[in-house]
DNA sequence: GACGCGAGTGTAAGCGTTTACAGGAAACGG
DNA sequence: CCGTTTCCTGTAAACGCTTACACTCGCGTC
């Protein structure tokens, strides 16, 4: 029996006897052998392995995000490779990386970092299919929350319990990774209290860095304008718990001296009975490898890879820190 | 110029020229080119890549291991390949991963499994280099924390405040995974008051499943005992989070009706105050992947691996649910 | 001035697959 | 019964590196 023949029968392919199949696949297993991954790669030119980028691995977000696409492409059999840009903001180690990447990954999931057209256009020249989180780039799939429509949704449920002063802690300007997001939830914010003929003072926004700390900082300023706001949308859960923090140590109630809504629903928001707007992060990992899956697919059938965006839905979870004005 | 020249110099190795050397990394550069880590695999046998296996992905413990040990992986020039064994609790998967891991990586992160000396021996003898968390296994490096010392920490600290009826909320019996470091915490949590002729009734005990839930359900089971305890020792912060709603939804003050004390110092154990024994795990995922290293360097170097077993020190941290009785 | 030596470079044989291509046997139609 | 077609299997050429070995210098040594 030639290795050949082995080959194909190990890996499925047509034109291999049912007899002869089963005989390798049971010598094999008899053997424990299965094909070197190295050299399998070297000569069909297909890694088998997916990689994903990520900002950061701890962080509740960005863990969820990538244990959902641990899961599906583990179990569609990719490797998974995971790569931490770390705090340095600057793009040279992740093109570095992405460069590296280059003959080691089949498929590319990035996560909320912003991907331009050349280096799309670079990376799907490679014959690598790439998918994107939190950000999109022309031709390229995506998932990403509708994040205008988070904003609207805050600024309608603090607005239907009667709040009017409303205040805001989002990223911060020089923060590369969160700002798009904080600047589209925070313009549905003031477009939803716009469409009420309600006024939304953009001074009442202070940012929070996506940190409990910074959330924590925020409020403090918040607290301490001249006119405080009577309730606070914060952009993520983790700022809210800092903001939170502020409450209590101000001798404040939250829900009943100044109302807050996070979003998130990350697991300890319950804890804390915040009142938040869900998404499914996990879910989206998942989703958004699935998408990819495609993509890679198409791509060894030579076809085009579809593209498609998808935007999963959030939900307002109500609990006890907003409350009636 | 030879491929052969070419090679070495890219790889630092000697017998090249620096001048040589200076050019052939100047053109590499100008055409960005990188050897195709597929082919380099294939012919040294060395596949530049480290596997971590968590049990799953999400949860701040396990992301947190994860970082570490990425942060220090890839900055030696590693991949790093993530293995999420999920629920199924069956080993099965772990090993047949394992096994496929075979060719597929020079070292290998295990976390919170335990290995049997049989799996040491069989991955060990691929020329795989093994370090573990959490478990022990002879022969293997190692990092884990002194949970019997966790135990006699968090004793002491409620027996100082003049606790004597003391409960905890802990791992079960067929839960795998979290069954060994809870017995040897509350081992040590009976010893440390054992040694002030104090008495630790042992049907206080509740399984709280390291979630939060579970945390929430077995602090309602210890509060609805006919002589609640006046202290409870949380094996994580996150069942201590759950504790925590259990005593809200009870009208019951944490630190004045009912103390608490928690295990990790999680980032939110400051939002609600919670007293705990810090951990610092992402220094400890950043330690075992040096572990890791060293030992894949002997390897190389075709000395035998050295074996070290690390026990990180951890930390009382006083904050406001655990008060004088 | 022949010799040995070491540093630097080139040659070529793998590494273990995949896959185009060729070959051979069985089945089928005329 | 012979020529086709259909299935299956084998042969061998890549794939792009690493590395043992051979080789060529230029130099110091006796």
């Amino acid at each position: 029996m030639s290795v050949a023949t082995v080959s194909r029968a190990l890996r499925g392919l047509p034109n291999v006897a049912a007899s002869t199949r089963r005989r390798v696949v049971e010598v094999a297993a008899e053997l424990s052998y299965a094909a070197d991954p190295a050299a399998s790669r070297l000569a069909a030119g297909r890694t088998s392995t997916v990689t994903v980028v990520v900002p950061s691995l701890s962080g509740w977000y960005f863990a969820n995000i990538v244990a959902g696409v641990e899961a599906v492409c583990a179990e569609a059999g990719y490797d998974v490779l995971v790569v931490g840009i770390g705090s340095s903001h600057d793009l040279s180690r992740i093109l570095s990386k992405a460069y590296h990447l280059e003959r080691r990954t089949d498929g590319l999931v990035v996560i909320d970092i912003a991907v331009s057209d050349e280096a799309a256009a670079s990376i799907s020249a490679r014959g690598v299919s790439l998918t994107t989180v939190g950000r999109v780039t022309d031709g390229v799939s995506s998932l990403r929350v509708d994040n205008v429509q988070v904003g609207r949704i805050a600024a309608d449920h603090l607005a239907d319990l009667g709040h009017r002063r409303l205040g805001a802690i989002g990223g911060e300007q020089d923060e590369p990774l969160g700002f798009e997001v904080s600047r589209l939830r925070v313009a549905g914010f003031a477009d939803a209290l716009a469409r009420r003929n309600l006024s939304f003072d953009p001074t009442l926004v202070e940012g929070g860095n996506y940190s409990v700390d910074g959330g924590r900082e925020a409020m403090v300023a918040l607290l301490d304008r001249a006119a405080p706001p009577t309730a606070v949308f914060a952009l993520s859960d983790e700022m809210a718990f800092g903001a939170l923090m502020a409450l209590n140590e101000r001798g404040l109630s939250p829900g009943r001296d100044v109302s807050l809504i996070g979003v998130d629903d990350h697991e300890f928001s319950r804890v804390v009975g915040l009142t938040t707007i869900r998404q499914s992060v996990t879910d989206h990992g998942s989703a958004v490898a699935r998408l990819l899956l495609h993509a890679m697919e198409a791509i060894r059938a030579g076809s085009a890879p579809p593209v498609t965006h998808l935007v999963p839905p959030v939900e307002l979870v109500v609990r006890s820190t907003a409350t009636r004005n």
